[in-house]
DNA sequence: CGGTCACGC
DNA sequence: GCGTGACCG
């Protein structure tokens, strides 16, 4: 066995020192030594590496070095043998730091990540590196996959991963300096370093994890199929009466129901046979068993519960078939039909259930934690997004919701510390705008949907502001950072359009700095086509000279929510990378997630009312307006419930 | 693989 | 407005 596995290796080095590969034939620790001879006396090295294999391109020439451990990694040859060659002064250029690290390489000095600023340069969040490569130099790359799909049975070789990768390297190697002087041209390159500086933090957050609680999750996701098991039949129950209300009053005959069911059933059965099984069924079945036992549909189902609500149960249709939740909503208040409530709850119960409780049990490393991914080039306005599974997007609204935050925990000694920022988009849009209302808001430290609400509805100094007058302002609030249509509005609050416009132009009379940066802002994105956050983010504005009104207005709406929210979130960056060097080597606090406005720590328990106080003060801080304050909320507690 | 729905900020 | 993901067809 020892013998065959040598072979095989000594098969490979053969074809490594083929023709084709002569210049990239490091296969020993004497080739790396050489390598790094190669690198020191560079003046700069492209690295492009992938699971397989590395290219490093120097000014002497290519480098292969593959990592697939059937073919040239051997005892001697193992990444950590690499490391001196990343320990060089000479830059690098690269593509994709984070992968990096998370493959063990970390590069010194490093010149420029063309993954980062492409990101910044174009905006573009779902290009491929071939896409990539084809935009800028007219080069078309075939994919791994299209690569492998050409060669049918037998798999890549090293051959091909070394041209794979050093095509790509090639790339690098030419296109480092020209990014740089571009990102500097556009005045990207302060924003650029803070995305750089910001990597690191989020390689370490992604590596740390966060804790959860199998048992309370295995516990919760028996409670929730509990609910879900007493709902469905209730559903159907509700049907069932209803159709025979309906064939009571004559609306509905057996053959009107029999067509229905064989509509569903088109949908339900994929397989031909099992569809004419099921259309026997029901040929042959009386009222009786229609009612029982065929009345199956799924309830998950946009287009069968349509059917069902306003062909068999004949609801009135709000809007066409659709089944949304603003439709069950009316079917709900307006008709009182109780079928509509129920969906509402089952649709809520199965989404916690397929989505989180289902979901996040089954991506814990061996200590329990979970580890998402913080995408870096994911939104076009800047913010940072997250996957695999998305922890941005916990439930916090609902109480069934906010249970599945109590099954994210902290170590045993510890506790979770969150700290969010008040109203940062809010603050943000008083900063740029310098709106004189909104600054001497903040300055006063006043609760701003309630001063929106006082605007809205002319109230006086010492009048109440009643709840609902309060949520309201809140929502027009939103709509203006969001650029909200006044038909958005409307739909939202379930007003007339004409009043949807009032509380609008009232909000731009009461505001009128708000007003006057959308009108410059919209100026800027048409006669520029992009805009820019207040540090220096850009972003491109498709669509904001089109001839189609919509497109404009939609552009232009994209246009004043980019450069708040934007700002906001090249502000929670900077303090993340300044949070990650005031907290580097402390072992009893670690960051654990970013939710946009909100950051999440582990704590050592006994330290954890002075780092709270640490972070706060930081986050308040490090930022500073001209206008206003940045204010901070802390929270802490076991679990991520608790800690809100 | 695009559309609908629902969760977050 | 900006995302991710489940599910359907």
């Amino acid at each position: 066995m020892l013998e065959g596995k040598k072979n095989e290796e000594e098969k490979d080095i053969e074809v490594l020192k083929g023709k084709k590969l002569e210049k990239s034939d490091i296969i020993d620790l004497d080739g790396i030594k050489k390598l790094k001879d190669e690198i020191k006396k560079s003046d700069q090295v492209a690295l492009f590496a992938n699971e397989n294999g590395i290219v490093f391109i120097t000014d002497k020439g290519n480098r292969y070095i593959s990592l697939n451990p059937s073919a040239l990694i051997t005892k001697e040859i193992t990444l950590d043998a690499l490391k001196p060659l990343f320990q060089l002064d000479t830059p690098y250029v690269i593509y994709g730091y984070k992968k990096l690290l998370k493959a063990g390489i970390d590069p010194k000095n490093i010149k420029c990540d063309i993954f980062i600023g492409n990101y910044l340069l174009t905006n573009h969040t779902k290009e491929e590196f071939e896409d990539l490569v084809l935009n800028r130099d007219g080069e078309v790359l075939k994919t791994q996959t299209e690569i492998l799909k050409e060669k049918v049975i037998e798999k890549m070789n090293s051959e091909d991963m070394h041209d794979f990768l050093e095509i790509r390297a090639k790339f690098l190697y030419r296109s480092g300096d020209k990014f740089l002087e571009e990102l500097e041209k556009d005045k990207l390159t302060k924003i650029y370093n803070i995305e750089m500086d910001l990597v690191k933090v989020l390689y370490k957050m992604e590596n740390e994890g966060i804790l959860i609680d199998l048992d309370y999750f295995k516990a919760y996701q028996k409670e929730l199929a509990i609910k879900l098991d007493e709902i469905i039949p209730q559903i159907k129950a509700e049907v069932k009466k209803c159709v025979e209300h309906n064939i009571n009053m004559m609306e509905l005959t057996e053959t009107n129901i029999k067509d229905i069911l064989l509509q569903l059933g088109k949908l339900n059965y994929k397989k031909k046979s099992e569809y004419t099984a099921y259309e026997q069924k029901i040929e042959e079945a009386d009222l009786d068993e229609l009612l029982n036992n065929q009345l199956i549909f799924n309830i998950a189902s946009p287009k069968q519960l349509g059917i069902v609500l306003f062909q068999l149960m004949k609801l009135s249709k709000v809007k066409k078939e659709s089944v949304g939740v603003e439709v069950l909503e009316v079917l709900r208040d307006r008709d009182g039909e109780a079928i509509a409530e129920n969906i509402l709850e089952y649709r809520k119960l199965a989404k916690l259930q397929s989505t989180y409780v289902e979901a996040l049990p089954k991506l814990v490393d061996e200590n329990s934690r979970i580890h998402t991914t913080f995408n870096q080039t994911g939104t076009a306005t800047g913010r940072l997004s997250s996957s695999n599974p998305n922890l941005q997007n916990i439930p916090v609204r609902t109480i069934e919701g906010i249970k599945i935050r109590q099954g994210f925990v902290a170590k045993n000694g510890y506790k979770l510390l969150a700290i969010d920022y008040s109203q940062i988009e809010l603050r943000v849009l008083a900063e740029i705008s310098k709106d004189e209302t909104l600054i001497l808001a903040y300055e006063q430290d006043k609760d701003l949907h309630d001063l929106t609400a006082r605007k809205l509805f002319s109230l006086t100094e010492d009048e109440e502001v009643s709840r609902e007058k309060r949520s309201l302002a809140k929502i027009v609030n939103f709509s203006i950072i969001y650029g909200k249509t006044a038909f958005g509005l409307s739909s939202e609050l379930k007003i007339s359009l004409g009043e949807a416009k009032e509380y609008i132009s009232r909000y731009f009379t009461q505001y009128p700095g708000v007003k006057a940066l959308e009108t410059k802002i919209i100026e800027e994105a048409k006669c520029d086509g992009f805009v820019r956050t207040l540090y220096d983010r850009k972003r491109t504005i498709d669509g904001i000279n089109s001839s189609n009104k919509n497109i404009v207005k939609q552009a232009e709406r994209m246009a004043v929510n980019s450069v708040i929210q934007g700002t906001a979130a090249d502000i929670l960056k900077i303090v993340m990378v300044e949070l990650n060097k005031k907290l580097e080597g402390m072992e009893d606090i670690k960051m654990n997630l970013q939710v946009h406005d909100e950051l999440i720590f582990e704590v050592k328990e006994e330290k954890i009312e002075e780092y709270a106080k640490l972070i706060k003060d930081i986050m308040e801080t490090t930022v500073k307006l001209d206008d206003v304050k940045l204010k901070a909320n802390v929270a802490m507690g076991y679990n991520w419930s608790e800690a809100k």
